[in-house]
DNA sequence: TATGAATGAGCCTTCATTCAT
DNA sequence: GATGAATGAAGGCTCATTCAT
């Protein structure tokens, strides 16, 4: 990791200092790294380090390392709601709304690809860090509920059959988990394997229809 | 902390415990932990009290833990090329062989669940742990090149159109890698994501053909 | 975080918040929650809340923490010399100087209980704290200084013999450290405690004169 | 703190060491310890330090601090306990039975003032930290029970009038309290005292019977 | 007068690892 | 082949204190 610019700064409050801007920047960087190197891996220093304080800083802003954590999923869980929600917003067809789900995906993560990384790590982290289960899934329930609510209308609209509404349920979830696995690091992958699921659901993977 | 195993024998065969079973319960032991624990949370001191023996122990078998960890890595991936391997063999079809791959999969996942959730787990601690990683990618590769191959042979059978080849690749990649991350914890979930999958595969996700 | 008090005064005297006010605030609290937790547990962010300011704020009344103790130290010695002082004026006899004091000190413990608390704290606090130890011991002088001369005197007065004098202060030091320290929890047992004082002096602790 | 004896040892397990001796030397170590500066000031390194090894070897013998200081206090009862009860054994007076606890004291605090000091500083400790409250008073239990006991025998033999009952046992114990507390840095200091509690029992503190 | 942002030092604890036995 | 004693490095967190505002 490498190490931001080296101000030895003294002690007491620093002139001139936007405790809001220090708070984003915290998140910011947290997220990063969390995205990166996960909630086990990541210390405290690394991420005082890139945002220009010490440790014991972060304290002033989160009660603990969890709760940074947790906070980071809520902003980056907040920001993804708004654009999922603008994404269909306007759109009525099932085929036209998934595939703007999938675009803003695909443009959130050109221009922060962190959001995306995050994302995926968190349902590791999850699964490695019972302290923080509860808050962490309570966290997750929107965009979950989202895609419940996607489905759940293409199956009233007649777009999904009622019988396939598990089916096409476990589909989605499995698409968007595997793609914030799988893809995030490399944005013509992730365009590729964003075609490919817009593809399967129109049934023209293997082919174009003739 | 003496352990358990103090029954004097007497008749028949010598001590059993010799050490290649011990190594052989330290692997299925260690996968399963860092199946669901990963690298970083899962301690020397976990895997050596499940397996009954001392921290210490482990090194007799392993240089360290993180060969212990490639080492079940190895252990797995072997187990999994045969089942794929097996499963295709004598299937022509790249549909038939797709659904073959994936019913092996579940059969896997019904026998023990830990070989899926430790691949998957794999391929987060890999991106985690930089020192692991040319070990972790190496021992990778014949599943990827498994995959590979199974997509190059249908596009030369004319299965899958040439023009979709890398799109169908991605679709198996992000469809496999969701299928770990997302459903292993619940059969059920498991199952219906394969059905999804195939349905996909073959153009019926949202309704059954007419 | 802001805090308390803000009711808008139009009329009369104003702000009565002065810093004399915060400082003797400040004061009580520290002697009652040093008195508890005693120096080491007790932490300037403890005294600061409970006072309704910023621990940075208790940097304006006292140079530091050590300080605040023993500006906490001299305010209860004041008083209490002044009280053993008034409780002992006007009697000659030694015995009813010594009930006189005690008596003394438990009105003291039934008006406000920290201050027994905390001079009992101070002991052992004096003790731990090396940097603290000259300044406590000084402070404690006092008190000190009152027992022994009560001593002086009733030797003086003929009320204690010459020879038994080291015997009669030892028991009058051992006495008052004894009841700050196992009894100024419970007013009934400091009471119990000291009515056994007044009886061990008198000769008749085992059973009342026949 | 003044540091032993300074042998950088290397890793691995020392040659011919007495893990039994080990533990014993970092109980005497750590009762010292705690007794003069308490529970909160004396840190895990200062103890192994004094011991002669590392702070993370005292995690070998003791799950925490806190396990640590009750570990101490266990073994301090049983030790007081045991010279308590040969003390008053085969004594049936109950003058001349405390002046014989008296004595085992005097004779303990010779040998090793660490005991008395200690157990001075568990009544200070056990009030300022709660966690460890439950575990130290039940520890401390036996020596409670003795002197309640004593009590009680005396006034079924009449040595003690039933009415004086709880004041005796309130001076026996603020006594008791008293002499850790006040005297325990001075063996003539420790003296006199005592020879003031018997003193006071007999009735003759202020002069000699005449 | 008081706050809020920040620091540096230090503490308890955990962990992978080593090595004499 | 296995244990138990021990280490060194590091991590999360707390706290007294400072200083610009």
């Amino acid at each position: 990791m490498p190490r931001a610019a080296k101000k030895p700064r003294k002690l007491g409050r620093p002139p001139a200092t936007d405790s809001a801007e220090t708070r984003r920047r915290i998140l910011a960087i947290a997220r990063e790294t969390f995205a990166v190197h996960g909630y086990e891996v990541t210390t405290n220093r690394d991420i005082a380090n890139q945002a220009g304080v010490t440790p014991a800083a972060l304290y002033h802003y989160f009660p603990s390392k969890a709760d940074l954590y947790v906070a980071v999923l809520e902003d980056a869980q907040s920001l993804v709601s708004t654009r999922f929600n603008d994404a269909v917003s306007g759109r009525a067809n099932f085929l036209e709304r998934f595939d703007a789900v999938l675009d803003a995906a695909h443009v959130l993560n050109g221009e922060d690809p962190s959001y995306a990384r995050f994302l995926g790590a968190v349902r590791i982290d999850a699964r490695r860090h019972p302290e923080m289960r509860v808050a962490l899934d309570e966290a997750q329930l929107p965009t979950q509920k989202f895609v419940v609510e996607l489905v759940e209308e293409a199956v009233a609209a007649g777009d999904v059959a009622r019988s396939h509404r598990s089916m096409v349920l476990s589909f989605l979830l499995t698409t968007l988990a595997g793609l914030t696995d799988v893809a995030s690091d490399d944005l013509r992958h992730h365009r590729t394997a964003i075609a490919a699921a817009k593809s399967a659901l129109r049934g023209s993977l293997l082919a174009d229809p003739r």
